[in-house]
DNA sequence: CTGAAAGCGCTAACAG
DNA sequence: CTGTTAGCGCTTTCAG
């Protein structure tokens, strides 16, 4: 055990005090550079690795920054980890990740090792229904919401316009000349939820035109929900000629459903997903999708966090709201003559 | 700051003594049931928040184990990730999650993190040529390297056996036919790449085929990299009927390319993948892969290390090794005859 | 420029 | 069953 090793042992080994190994070993203080040095070569030599529980103790704080995801295989929450990871190091802050799985337990949990920790602040993406403590928790640290939002939490925020992003696909399908536009959707019960669905109806009023209740599907984010969903879909009476898939893990269980219907896309059905995962890009003929600029989120909330630790005087909450890019590759088109799409479908 | 409650300001409070409060707070110690309740009741009254600092200080070591990885943005890596978060949960352990983007310095910096932390121990997948002191840190906690092994360090390691799965994707395709078999894999300087074009070889010469070294392409594991490869293979004098990709990311860009050449899979050429994210179940025909058993590394690879930390006696460094599993879907057939392939081609 | 000493919050050994 | 006390390793006054 290397690790043993204490300022004191360096102090002892080389007969001076422990303030002046201290001293040599936390930045420039009074000090000659001749002891600096001779320290820092004894340290080294010893093998002395610092006890940042020490430090913290000392401190009251630490330099830790905790992120809070409900689930990280997934591309957009995976690069918002990495760039929060990237901004956190590169301002001398070092990034524990903590998954929660939308479980509210776990969630305390997480949240509670992280108070525990005394962390410098957190960036989290809470579940549902947060338990109370969780919330008590977080109002006596520096927090930046992001993805998603609870107003339960008064704190700075960084989410994506999804009713905007959701609007805009069908906007575009609605100008290619489609009318029945099917909706699979993510459940209700969380902001991004609602969000998406909104504006899927706000797009089709934006359009003139109607909602049918028959084609707009939600459940779990699942790639299995989202198969059964589109079967639905396309056996009904009178089936869509697109469909907005709100959500990567719904983008593939609709593809993979249309595909396995026989339908090619995009002259039989058009397809617009929601993120833009690498993968999207080549499938087929390229998928049309909304893109979210999670990187650019993920760096802000960083940078906002960081600020509000180190700020002292308080400002008021700010909500930084980023809209989502239409990206138009193969996956739509106009729609094929009703009579022919359904002939097609039988 | 609520955070700022003490067990003295509980004992205070309470006009008792603060070792009774540590028993009361610190699970079952001799104590009376009435106490130990008046206790708990204060410190959720007062917002009382443990200081993990002071525990570890005292300790000399924390509950946190740290997970090192190279990327997180990788079905893969991310499966890893959660299994070890909740195997490390249930265990009463915390991971914490760092991301060394395959940098050596940022590799040490993290190690150096977690060995500050007094972490309990470290579950790790290094880079091609982490530093020295990387080693030696490592060498003084316990740690399981999980996907990639280096010699460098002795510990436990749960690794994938590439080489056979690449070998088995190749026997597949053999077995159907094709003798000319392309391959777009990563670079030879992780013990990954090589293992998997060392599969390719004994895979051909186990099928009494011979290599073809303008058929084998290797370089960074990257789409755009795959798609230069894959369009390399299909312009050249004689190229290949299949073509295996050793990574997702390759996988992405061959699967791109072949399209738009305008190639169907598996009718023009056949293709097979390594790992199974869930998006290559539903692509096109759907896509024969290589999966290798993730989960199960992730939670044995907790499950060893944990174990390694509570027993003491040190025995030997196990090497376990899975063996990936050919998962025959759609993107494989019998090769067209050549002159027609050819002609397709061009 | 350097040393002595106090104390961060908690636990555990010892004494009542 | 409860109280007293001594550190864990480090930083930071305050003296020299």
């Amino acid at each position: 055990m290397s690790g043993r090793v204490t300022i004191k042992d360096i102090a002892s080994s080389l007969g001076v005090s422990v303030s002046t190994v201290g001293r040599a070993l936390s930045g420039q203080d009074r000090i000659s550079a001749r002891t600096r040095r001779q320290i820092l070569d004894e340290a080294d030599r010893l093998g002395y690795v610092a006890n940042s529980a020490a430090r913290v103790m000392r401190a009251g704080h630490s330099n830790l920054i905790g992120l809070v995801i409900p689930e990280i295989e997934n591309d957009a929450n995976a690069a918002i980890a990495r760039c929060v990871a990237e901004s956190c190091a590169a301002r001398g802050y070092q990034m524990v990740l903590f998954i929660s799985s939308d479980d509210r337990d776990r969630e305390l949990a997480n949240i509670r090792a992280l108070a525990e920790m005394r962390c410098a602040g957190a960036i989290v993406t809470l579940g549902p229904s947060p338990h109370r403590e969780t919330i008590r928790l977080l109002s006596s640290m520096p927090v930046v919401q992001i993805m998603r939002h609870t107003s339960k939490l008064i704190s700075d925020s960084i989410t994506m316009d999804d009713r905007n992003g959701i609007a805009q696909a069908v906007r575009h399908l609605a100008e290619l000349g489609h009318k029945r536009i099917g909706f699979v959707g993510g459940s209700d019960k969380l902001s991004t939820g609602v969000n998406r669905i909104v504006g899927f109806d706000a797009g089709l009023v934006g359009e003139g035109l109607v909602r049918d209740d028959a084609l707009v599907i939600t459940g779990p984010v699942r790639a299995s929900f989202a198969r059964k969903a589109t079967e639905q879909l396309l056996n009904s009476e009178n089936p869509p000629t697109a469909i907005v898939a709100a959500a990567v893990r719904l983008t593939i269980g609709v593809l993979e459903t249309v595909n396995k219907f026989g339908l090619k896309v995009p002259d039989d059905i058009s397809i617009i997903g929601y993120t833009d995962p690498l993968w999207l890009r080549g499938w087929g003929p390229g998928i049309t999708t909304i893109s979210i600029p999670v990187h650019e989120a993920g760096i802000a909330a960083a940078s906002l966090l960081i600020q509000r630790i180190q700020d002292k005087g308080k400002k008021r909450a700010v909500a930084s709201v980023y809209t989502p890019n239409l990206i138009v590759r193969n996956s739509t088109t106009v729609p094929r003559p009703h009579d022919r799409f359904l002939n097609r479908l039988g």
